[in-house]
This record gives structure tokens, C-alpha cells and sequence, in this order.
DNA sequence: GCCCGAAAGCTATGACAGGTAGCCGCATCT
DNA sequence: AGATGCGGCTACCTGTCATAGCTTTCGGGC
């Protein structure tokens, strides 16, 4: 038998992989070990249980969100960045369903501390683009509170198939755009 | 060992009354037979498996959620109507998040046919609502999804705990009520 | 008032999940 | 070359959904 040679690192990746293909109910470590070509008690060498995988898998899927937001809003401020912000979220999501929904909602309170980092991370590109209207404090934690409800709740809807009628999506996705930067300063 | 009296629509209230309190994790055919005081596989005679049970669950939640929402709307008008609306819509999940996460999010085109009845029924309410504003046909199908989307992103995200920091949630719901019906005609 | 069938309960069993205990062998470092 | 520890394994536990097949209760027709 020779070694796999995995660690923590590549047993995330796998199940990322895992889940990306064949949706987040598949994720089981029975399905992660035979993808990495090992028993299924071999992950506990690795990792502590099924949960601490969901963690770290969040982990890593946080940090990617938020290297995408932020390179989307790079060079671009105000509604543009907004907009750009709000888009690049979006796609994320739509390009990786499964791993959105390991997400925790409440990561900055909920997990270990390398969860709350990478939330903050995200977060704070948020922050980042609303200071472009001059927003700090309270009033940008409402501004952003909600662009996060606006594009939280689109992108689980439209990635869920929950846009069923015949009407193009990305139209109303525009509005809704509008609509967020509509209740910004101007 | 004298008789239950169980039904369909009896074990689908226990289910519902278990993950009302014990949170959608709980739900099991175990934990649902153990609460109604029978063995495991006498569920079998009721349901046909547990997700069946799921869909059944949905559908008595969706019919709760248009029934709320509607008497809600009830002899209100435009803005008054759409903030009383999504305000009966959001606290619908608060006083529920454990139902409201078995709710598909495509209960249109997912399930059988009493599923997407129930979900018509909702939609039906949105779509009444808009009405007082002119809006029909693709535009209303538009600012249907606005609405949904902020109301089901936000409601989700302060039910699951997604609002970490200080400030007044109910500050941002009105800031969020206020930012979508800016975005309907005047 | 009885009987018989349908409905509703049960026990037993199987397949599969996460998780634990403890053994073994590969690989590296001295 | 040999000792050591890490990474793999088999075996087994509990809890889950689900099925098969038996038994008992209930209610309607005679």
C-alpha cells in the first residue's frame, strides 16, 4: 500500500472538488476518502471530523470570495465598484453553488479564528467600497448589511433555480443593482 | 398496545412542531416517531419516506407563509403594502427558521403538484401587490424578484445570525424596505 | 352481536453514514 | 542498519433511512 501522501490541505481541496462536481449533498467522507484513494478512516489523520472539514472548506471558500470581490472592485469606486462588487459575489456563487451553501451566515461569530478572518476579509472589501460615498460607522454598516441581503438573496435564489419564470435574469439583476446603488449617497 | 391514531397530516404537524424546536438538523424519523409515540417504521403507513415528509412540511409552510402575507397585505396599498409585506414575510422566518429552510428555493418547478400551488399562492401576493403600482408582465416578474430577493437575503441572514455587529437590525430593515420600494414606480 | 378485512401498529433486518480503537508498515533521520 | 513516528489499514460501534413481513386493532356488513 503505498502512501497517499495527503494532508489537511489536500483533503480540503478534495472535497472542494467533490462538492464543485456533485452538489453539497454529496460530501460524505466516505465519498471524500475514495476520491482521495484512501480509507475512510485515513481522513482522521488529517482532520478532526466532518465538521472541521465543513470549517476548513469555508475557510478556503471565504478567502476566494473575498480575492474575488476585492479584485473586482479594484480601480473602480462608487457605483462602479458597487456594481462590479456586487457581480463578481454573484458569479461566484453561480459558478459554485455547492460551495456557497458551506458557508456559514454568521461567519464572524461562529467558527475558529481563521473563519472569522477570511469573513473579515470579505467584509471589509465591502467596507472598503461603501467609504468611496463617505460612509464610516453606523451608516455603513446598514449600507452594507444591505447590499449583502440584496446580493445574498439574489444569488441563492438564482443559483437554487428559483427564478423560474421566463423573464431574463440578468435584466432583473441590473435592476436590482440600481436598486442597491440607488440608496447610496449621490 | 392500543392505537396512535396517526395520519398524514398528524405526523407532518409533529415534524413540524419538532423542527420548530429542535431546529431542522433534529428532523429525523426517528426523533418524528419517538415525538408522536410510535416505532420508527410505522411513519411508513403515513408518509412514503422522509422526503416526502420534507415536501409535505413545505407545503403547509408555504400555505402559512401566503396566508401571513397576505392578511398582511389586506387593505393596504403600494408602499404601505410592500413594507407590510416584506415585514410579515421576515418575521414570518424569524418566528420560524427552522421551517423556512425546508422550503425549497424552486418550489415552482421542484416538487409535486401541491408544492407549487402553495408557492403560487405567495407569488400571487407579490404580484397583487405590485398591481398598485401599474405593474404587469415582465416588469412585475422584475420587481417581484427585487423583492424577493431582499426580503428572503435578508430575512435569512438575520435569522441564521449574519448580523455580528452593533447596530439596529430593525434600522436596516427599514432602510431595506425603504431601498425597494424607491425602486418601484412613483 | 359476530366476523372478517383493511388499516395501523410492531419486530427484525439491511445498507450506509460518522466516528473510535488499535495494529502495521513505510520512510526518514541518526 | 536500525529505531521511531506518521500515515495508512481492518474491525467494530452507534445512529440513520428504509424494507419485509407479522400481528393486532378497529369498524362495517350481515
Amino acid at each position: 500500500m503505498p502512501r497517499a501522501g495527503l494532508n489537511s490541505d489536500a483533503v480540503v481541496d478534495v472535497a472542494l472538488a467533490l462538492v464543485d462536481e456533485k452538489g453539497p449533498e454529496a460530501l460524505s467522507l466516505a465519498a471524500v476518502a475514495d476520491r482521495a484513494g484512501v480509507a475512510a478512516p485515513s481522513l482522521y489523520k488529517h482532520i478532526g471530523s466532518l465538521a472541521d472539514l465543513r470549517d476548513l472548506m469555508a475557510v478556503k471558500i471565504l478567502h476566494a470570495m473575498a480575492r474575488v470581490s476585492a479584485s473586482a472592485a479594484l480601480g473602480r469606486s462608487r457605483d462602479d465598484a458597487v456594481a462590479a462588487l456586487m457581480r463578481a459575489y454573484r458569479d461566484f456563487v453561480l459558478a459554485h453553488p455547492g460551495w456557497y451553501t458551506l458557508v456559514p451566515l454568521d461567519p464572524l461569530r461562529h467558527g475558529p479564528a481563521p473563519m472569522a478572518e477570511a469573513a473579515r476579509d470579505l467584509l471589509e472589501v465591502f467596507f472598503a467600497v461603501l467609504r468611496g460615498y463617505g460612509l464610516t460607522d453606523a451608516a455603513a454598516t446598514h449600507a452594507t448589511r444591505r447590499v449583502r441581503a440584496a446580493v445574498h438573496g439574489f444569488a441563492v435564489l438564482q443559483a437554487g433555480g428559483g427564478f423560474g419564470l421566463a423573464e431574463d435574469v440578468e435584466e432583473t439583476y441590473d435592476q436590482l443593482i440600481a436598486m442597491v446603488t440607488a440608496s447610496l449617497p449621490h
